[in-house]
DNA sequence: ACGAAAAGCGAATGATCACTAGGTTTTCAC
DNA sequence: GTGAAAACCTAGTGATCATTCGCTTTTCGT
């Protein structure tokens, strides 16, 4: 069934190359932002050429999806738990806010690149507008599990509150970013939460 | 008392000019940012030339802490209100989201710069950091005000109930700009404040 | 109405950017 | 071990950037 030639596939260690590109490539859009970013940075960091790191990834667009990519994949064990209990979902989303305090450079990451993404068009306009849609709907879901077992304040409109809890949880990045010592992220997170259920989180 | 040479005044219009070329600057970096932003854009919707823009403002820096400055004083007047009650000063907060929803390039401004910003190096960093500090301090002493007079949910810290505020007003700024319609920005503080005080809003 | 300062311009400077062309070196399937 | 693809490099290209220099034009106090 071989009907073409083999393409041949990638050297071993190339897996472990397209990831250190990666992550400094979020060091740097991290800092910088996408656009400021540059590429040859990227590259000194990881130690070779521009050219060299562009045939891993076509163009610079291209980076910006992969390191995306793999920054959902680092969240993404916080957020499975489909048809769970939705309580343990929001417990989840407060250990995610736990983990993001201790990888700054991905709190850094998601703050400047949501802010620049506003912008119509940015290559990573569409992302974000799709992540929030997801994000939105799962946090909705959840509460409206809450809300069906009586564990919701009388009142509260589940949608309300998970745009309420992204808008917390983003909001108290930025502070978080700004001065590290001022805010605690989960604690504002839960104090958020709290406010809004009968039981205990 | 002449004692230097009169170094002579402005011209009649240049006032307006500078005003011009500020809104230039809040629209351009509203849409990229400060890094990205570029000079020769905001003197090109002016009408004048990046050598002109710069006779103005003798730099970029200089420029962009021109645009903040005018963005606050655009804000100033929702803000007043010193000695004022608290659940007042709450009220003109709100108020100022409403406005805000009718300058979305205000809005973009604060989001993509504050987000930026973030960055230690930045030439605005020192600025939304005292920035922080100030509107933190102002709404946690409305707070305490609305907590002396019995009209906080018990519990509730003033300072907490700032920091949340603050952090809901920023995150539904980035949801509201990346979809204006799925989002109302004033009424999701409304939801917040409700939350934590037992009297109307 | 004149003179000096303010306002503005064209052109250059040197830096940095993403990306490409065309080559050499490294890996690995056979 | 050999050959071909993958990995990587140097050296460009053309674009855009902030800022500066020297010059002309406009304004306006006297």
């Amino acid at each position: 069934m071989t009907i073409t030639g083999k393409p041949r596939g990638n050297y071993a260690k190339t897996a472990g190359r397209r990831r250190e590109i990666l992550e400094a490539g979020i060091e740097v859009f991290s800092a910088g932002g996408f656009r400021s970013g540059s590429i040859r940075e990227i590259a000194e960091r990881v130690g070779m050429s521009q050219a060299g790191l562009l045939h891993h990834f076509a163009n610079k667009n291209e980076l910006l999806a992969a390191v995306l990519e793999l920054r959902d994949d680092l969240s993404r064990e916080y957020t499975t738990g489909e048809e769970e209990d939705g309580l343990e979902t929001i417990r989840g989303l407060i250990k995610l806010v736990e983990y993001n305090s201790s990888v700054p450079g991905l709190v850094e990451l998601h703050t400047t690149l949501s802010a620049e993404a506003t912008a119509p068009d940015h290559p990573a306009h569409e992302y974000f507008v799709r992540r929030y849609v997801w994000v939105s709907s799962f946090i909705t879901a959840a509460f409206e599990r809450m809300k069906a077992k009586g564990q919701l304040v009388p009142g509260v409109d589940p949608e309300a509150a998970a745009r309420g809890m992204i808008a917390i949880m983003d909001g108290a990045q930025v502070q978080w970013l700004l001065d590290k010592e001022s805010l605690d992220m989960a604690e504002e997170t839960r104090m958020f939460v709290r406010l809004l259920i009968t039981v205990d989180l």
